[in-house]
This record gives structure tokens, C-alpha cells and sequence, in this order.
DNA sequence: GTGAAAGCGCTAACAA
DNA sequence: TTGTTAGCGCTTTCAC
């Protein structure tokens, strides 16, 4: 059973297929009566004109870009998407949206049915795992085919537009140090992604560069999702001494505090009398949340705007343009869950 | 300035194009001197080969399936996104995701790029304003493209699978009624979103079914958003003469209703000893605030997944399949932010 | 108003 | 190992 072809309807319509691609590009200089005919055929046959071929003439048709997201349900690449979406929008590109699930093999497989189907760029969140695997990549890469990534990847020269996770963190952890806090914990992201490892990497480098001494303890390993941050702060803190308050945690996203928080209330803890808590993204649901989370403000508009920018440069340039490598920096926006700490257990 | 082809590629590089394509589908079969030389041209030419035309041949890449969504940020859609998106991968298509926001032109564009890009299908949250546009559509029956509304659209014979807003909205009112709610309000939705009309209508229909009476003002043109739910709340609460308490609110959505508490905890107003809230959709964070909103739940999970199944069935099917038409129901969850009202002012 | 034929850029036999 | 050639399914002149 092979796909039906418009020479298939010309045939049994008893037209030529000239006639035939008329009828299909709705052009006026085709008889009423033959329109009718070879649209009843092409019903008949279920013909389905197959794009591409269409397309290999001209190629007046839309232009568009490809985002490759890790997690569908990730307000961080989520708010970048929106960012993304207004620039390309603005140069006349279609977004189109698609979602690795943090698995290398779907990665691989979008990015290559993106430049197979006339998608004139990509922008990716990668996934990277223990085995970095970046082939595919690399043949991007030979195929020319434009693409800039939002987290660095070790092994490949390419055009990356990221934030200064390390930094953020540590500025983080900073801001509590100089507000009294001596007992800090991190609720790190999930496994292998480059930002859960960045920012555990900012937690510790504020400990070193202060009289505060580092523990792996202070480090419990979470994840991303609302239930992430509520089932790890149940468990952390069902059994905790109360008498060890106040503390203060630094959470991997934004979702993860609030669900901390939640937990926290259920088990009368109080933030930020008891607990301090800052969070990381400033997603909408941040600073509408009582008490409004202070975080750390990333700077989403411009991580969307520029990664889209040089994706289409690259794309309309006819030649290939100096890789880029641009890092971000984020700020620390305070709001009601932190709390200066008075007499501290050192004093 | 024309594009560069593979034939440029083998004339400067003195090869033939068979042995281009074969570099260029990292065939084994071709010298490591050759490969090289090709390649540098590749690369100074910026040769980047036609998707299309590369798979003008064999079919053997992957397949995949479009959604159209009408806002990025809606988190009904993105809810059914992701159904739609794991069901699609559970028969191994790739789910692409483009949103029209709200704009014709937009949702037209996208179809077309769709089909024109080798996406096998499409579901589209159809964009419904005054003057219904669905010219596209019958373009799209015409190339027999399948596709599926999630939005019943007039006009046109198309596969449907939609949620029962009438009956969500009504029986939420009912349920406010049975409950000795007397004085029931409803903050509507975006303007021409059949969403909206149809919530409007299950509310009114609630009324006549009842001892109540409709009435105009009780229909608050609010929104979507957060802020829609946080600024129609103040602007309408601010001088509310709180001796008409307690009341109730059917919301468009959950965001709204917690935009809406938010309003309200801003004002010192009590949910739900002052006002009774019940928002729509069933959002993860809808349980998690608190109080936890009382909501209509939306079958996300059955929704994605018939309008996906209904979809690929049609991609894969040699004949036009008949066409569909579901209707799903929501239900009534109920939390913290409804109560029994005792003494009503009619008693 | 319709048909015939020459491509679009590439792949894949097969020949050399 | 490389070149030659015949298409892939469609569009688009240009005759008729």
C-alpha cells in the first residue's frame, strides 16, 4: 500500500497533473467543472500532497526556528520560551516548541526532524548526563545548520547564551552570610543538569570565600517540581531540632521554595521567623505567593531576546558568523521570606 | 546572492555530488583526504543542504504531529500539551508546539508551515473572534491534512474534542446554591474565547434552572491572567460594602481565582468566611495554595489524549476516517475556599 | 483551460 | 573509491 501521488489523481481524474497542482494551489485558471471533479478525486484517494515536494521550487513559505526544551513543565525555559517567541515573532519567524524529556535520544532525534523539515534553526537546552553525547552536534555542525544552546556543553565549540548560575548562587548564599545567617542549607536541582551542578558549585564557593566552613550535608539533593521541594522539606524537617533555628535554605528554583513552603506550613515552621528561604527563576507565582518569595531574578527577557538574535543572524548571514559565548547575570530581589538574624548562635 | 547547493559544492570542490551526499551522510565508503577537502569546502561555502529535498526519497525520518495552542502561557492548554505530547510519543511521534496568540493570521501561518513542513497532522486551540475565519481550515480539509479542534468551531465539519463548560459552570453554580449561596458572581474570561461564552452561558443556564435571577452585573469581564484576577478583585472590591457578605465567585480559571484571593487577602477580605471562590481547570498550584481553591477539575489527561489518538489514527489511515465529535465532562473538587453559608439573607 | 516537459536539490543505484 | 544517471513528488513555464 504506497502513498498515494498527484500522478495517482491525475490518472484517475483523467487529467494531467499540471491540471491537478491547479486545483491543489487554488489557482483561478481551472474550469469549475474539472475543479470539482479532481477535488472529488483527490477525497476519493485521500491524496495528501506531500510538502516538501511543494516547497522545493520556491520557497516563499513561512520561515520558522525550533526550540528544544528539556521539560515541557519547566517555568524556567518556559519564561525563556515566551522571550524567545516575541523575537523571533518580531523578524517575521514562527516558534516552533518542542521537548527533549531530558532523554539524549529524543534531543537528537528533534533537532535532526527540525533541519529535515525546512525549520531554518534551533535553539537548545541540552541534556547532559553523566555520558555526554554530543554527536549530533557535531553534525549539525557539519551540515552548517544554525543553533545556539543555553547552557554550555563540554567538547563543542558553539554559540551559547546562558546565566551566571555560579554566581547567583554564591551572591545568594552572600546575602544571607552579611544578614546573620550561619546555618545554611541548598536544596540542589536534579541530577546532571549543568544548572543543579552550577549552582551547587556558587553554594560552596561563598562558603570558601567566607568564615563559614562547607559540609556535603548542607547539600540535599531535591529536584525541580513543587512536590520536589514539599516532600523533601517533610522529610528533612519532620524530626528536625527546632532548637537549631533560624535557618536559612537556598533552593534550586523558584517551585521547589514554594514547595518547601508548603511543607513548612504544615509543619508549623515559620518563614521567615524560623526559616529564610530564597528561591531562583522569579517566576509570576514568586511574588503573588504569601509570604512573596525573595529569589533571584533571572533575566529572562534578555536570555530569549539574544539567544533568537544570534540564531537568525546566523541564519540570514551567508556566511558563518564568530561564535558566540555570552553569559548573564542575575540579581537577588528580596522580598518577604528572608530575614535579618540578629543574635546568631555565634555571637 | 543564491542559495549554495550541492552542485556548487561539487564543482569547487571538483567532486561529483554523489560523493557530497555521501560526506554528507557520513557514508564509510568515501577517502578520509576526500572527506576533508569536502568538508572545508562545505564549511566555507556555508553550505547548508535542503531538508526537504533530502528527504524527497525515503521517508525514514522520524514523524511528527503539531499543536497550535492560542497563548504560551496558558496552563489549560500547556496541561493538555503535555497529554497530548505523551501519548503522541507512546506511538513515536514528536509533538511540535507553535501558538497563534490569539491572532488568525498567526494560527493560519502555523497550519500552513505545518503541513508544508512534513508535520504529519495537527490540533489546533482554534482562535474564535467576531469574524470567524476558517477559510484555512477548508484549505486544510482540501490537502485531506488531518487535524482536530479542540474547540468546536461554526462552520465547519471537523474532528472535535472539547470539555463541557456549560455543564462545568452550571453545576458549579448549583453546587454554590445548594450550598445557601444567594449571591453568586462570575469573573469571565478573555473576549471571544469560546471558553469564555461558554462558561457565561453555564452560569446563566444555572440561574434559570433556579430561584435566582440572572442579572448582568453579575458577570465580570476579567480575564486570564494572574493580574486579570488581582486587578478586576481590587478594582471591584475596594469599596464593596462588606454588609453584602458572604458571596460567591465561579472564576474563568484558577489563576484568576488566585489572583482574585490575592486581591482579597489584600483587602482583609475573608475566603471563604466573606467569599467563596471556585476557580476552573485544576492546576497543580489550585491545591497546593492556601486555602486550597475549590475547582472545577478538567480531564487534561483524557482530553490530550483523544484529541492525539483521534489524530494519529487519521494520519495513519490509507481512507478518510469519520469524523468525531467528544464532549468530555468536568467535575467539582472541592477544598478550603467554599463553605455552607447558614443564614442567608433570604432566611 | 489544459497538457507536456523541464526542473527544484538531493539520494541511491550502478558503472567505472 | 568515485562519477553518472535516474528519479523522489511537485510546480511552473509554454505550447496547444
Amino acid at each position: 500500500m504506497k502513498k498515494i501521488t498527484i500522478n495517482d489523481v491525475a490518472k484517475t481524474a483523467g487529467v494531467s497533473k499540471g491540471t491537478v497542482s491547479a486545483v491543489i494551489n487554488s489557482r483561478s485558471t481551472v474550469n469549475a467543472k474539472t475543479r470539482e471533479h479532481i477535488l472529488r478525486v483527490m477525497k476519493n484517494l485521500n491524496y495528501q500532497p506531500l510538502g516538501q515536494a511543494r516547497n522545493l521550487r520556491g520557497q516563499k513559505i513561512g520561515k520558522s526556528i525550533g526550540l528544544i526544551m528539556r521539560e515541557l513543565d519547566n517555568p524556567f525555559y518556559a519564561a525563556v520560551a515566551v522571550e524567545i517567541k516575541k523575537y523571533a515573532n518580531s523578524r517575521g519567524y514562527i516558534l516552533f516548541i518542542a521537548s527533549s524529556e531530558s532523554d539524549h535520544q529524543n534531543e537528537e532525534n528533534i533537532a535532526q526532524l527540525f533541519a529535515a523539515n525546512n525549520v531554518k534553526g534551533v535553539i537548545i537546552a541540552p541534556v547532559i548526563n553523566g555520558t555526554v553525547e554530543i554527536e549530533h552536534l557535531f553534525h549539525l555542525k557539519m551540515l552548517n545548520y544554525p543553533f545556539v544552546m543555553l547552557e554550555e556543553v563540554q567538547g563543542i565549540l558553539a554559540n551559547v547564551v546562558s546565566i551566571n548560575n555560579v554566581k547567583a548562587t554564591s551572591d545568594a548564599v552572600k546575602f544571607l552570610i552579611d544578614n546573620g545567617h550561619t546555618h545554611i542549607l541548598h536544596f540542589s536541582g536534579p541530577k546532571f543538569a549543568s544548572h543543579t551542578v552550577e549552582r551547587i558549585k556558587g553554594f560552596r564557593k561563598a562558603f570558601s570565600e567566607s568564615h563559614l566552613a562547607f559540609h556535603d550535608d548542607l547539600v540535599v539533593c531535591c529536584g525541580s517540581h513543587f512536590h520536589d521541594g514539599f516532600e523533601k522539606g517533610v522529610a528533612y524537617f519532620k524530626n528536625f531540632d527546632r532548637k537549631k533555628f533560624p535557618i536559612a535554605i537556598v533552593c534550586y528554583n523558584d517551585v521547589v521554595a514554594l514547595g518547601l513552603m508548603s511543607a513548612l506550613h504544615q509543619l508549623n515552621i515559620k518563614v521567615p521567623e524560623h526559616v529564610s528561604i530564597i528561591g531562583n527563576d522569579d517566576i509570576e507565582f514568586a511574588r503573588h505567593w504569601s509570604p512573596a518569595l525573595s529569589t533571584i531574578s533571572t533575566p529572562f527577557e534578555k536570555l530569549g531576546r539574544k539567544a533568537a538574535e544570534i540564531l537568525i543572524n546566523n541564519i540570514e548571514s551567508d556566511r558563518a558568523l564568530p561564535i558566540e559565548n555570552i553569559i548573564l547575570d542575575s540579581k537577588i530581589v528580596t522580598r518577604e521570606t528572608t530575614r535579618k538574624v540578629q543574635g546568631s548562635r555565634e555571637t
